[in-house]
DNA sequence: TTTATTTTTGACTTTGTTTGACTTTGACTT
DNA sequence: AAGTCAAAGTCAAACAAAGTCAAAAATAAA
């Protein structure tokens, strides 16, 4: 698939660039041979705060799109995860989260794999789908008291 | 019949691809000449975590459905616990039984408290006391299939 | 035979991707 | 200052999956 060639792709320019990057759109979107706003869909769908990307761009002439790895101190971490969360959260999200919490060494990757087992659709199957989200909130929040 | 028909050619190709196998439900239905739907059925009907399997999905352009099978017919230990757990489960329960995969080194400290806190009664608060030790035993089977 | 369970089907829903037309913004010329 | 051009942004339509659910049909059990 399209979208996730070119995530790679930007992940990988990324590790080269020690967590700090900046593309342009037209002429990536050139060179891969899609329209330009296929990067831009990439990157609002992939490399989201939840992930723990900080984006910036700047139109017109020169212009261009930074994509920043963010990188909190533990503590900062867990507490803004913890509102980030909310009362309610799909599973999509959560393994966004999950997957940001591993990149920053807070968990293992057997701790969030058990945590993503924990929280996914099929282990919360029984409950509704608008309460499976407010569980998994819950299930999170709880989870990340115990990392604190 | 065929829902047992295409459990069968699943099990085929999990075989033959070492216990991991991806599929796609429209291509797959169209091969067979059937709904597609009939193939939702056959995996939620005869690949459940019960018997030892972690399904994943993704919809939408290039989508899949993942099969994985853990041969838990090895490991009796496991077996044990599945049968032990069964469909339902108090937190006193889950908690004595973490304990027990603690002493037994299957777990580390931190992982089964991770358990712990997604299976407590605050993380489920919101279900029914029912319906909450049906979770409590569903996350439990979905942790352990993950992580064995 | 009745009843209960499992299977089959198809209509409808939700989620994810691709594309292109149109808008906004910034930099550079004149 | 006005105009032009080169970016990036936005948005919605078209498309491509998979999920859900319930009715109908087939099988199995009582």
């Amino acid at each position: 698939m399209l979208a996730d060639y070119i995530a790679q792709m930007i992940e990988e320019m990324l590790k080269e660039n020690d967590g700090i990057l900046e593309l342009q759109r037209n002429e990536m979107a050139n060179r891969i041979g899609c329209v330009p706003s296929q990067i831009s869909y990439v990157i609002s769908s992939r490399f989201t705060p939840e992930r723990g990307y900080i984006i910036e761009s700047r139109r017109g002439g020169g212009g261009c799109i930074r994509i920043m790895r963010k990188e909190l101190g533990r503590d900062e971490y867990l507490m803004h995860f913890f509102c980030a969360i909310g009362d309610s959260i799909d599973e999509a999200e959560a393994l966004a989260y999950l997957r940001n919490l591993l990149d920053n060494e807070l968990l293992s990757e057997r701790e969030a794999r058990l945590a993503a087992a924990s929280m996914s659709n099929s282990a919360l199957s029984a409950i509704s789908p608008i309460g499976r989200k407010e569980v998994r909130a819950q299930i999170f929040k709880q989870i990340l008291l115990t990392l604190m």
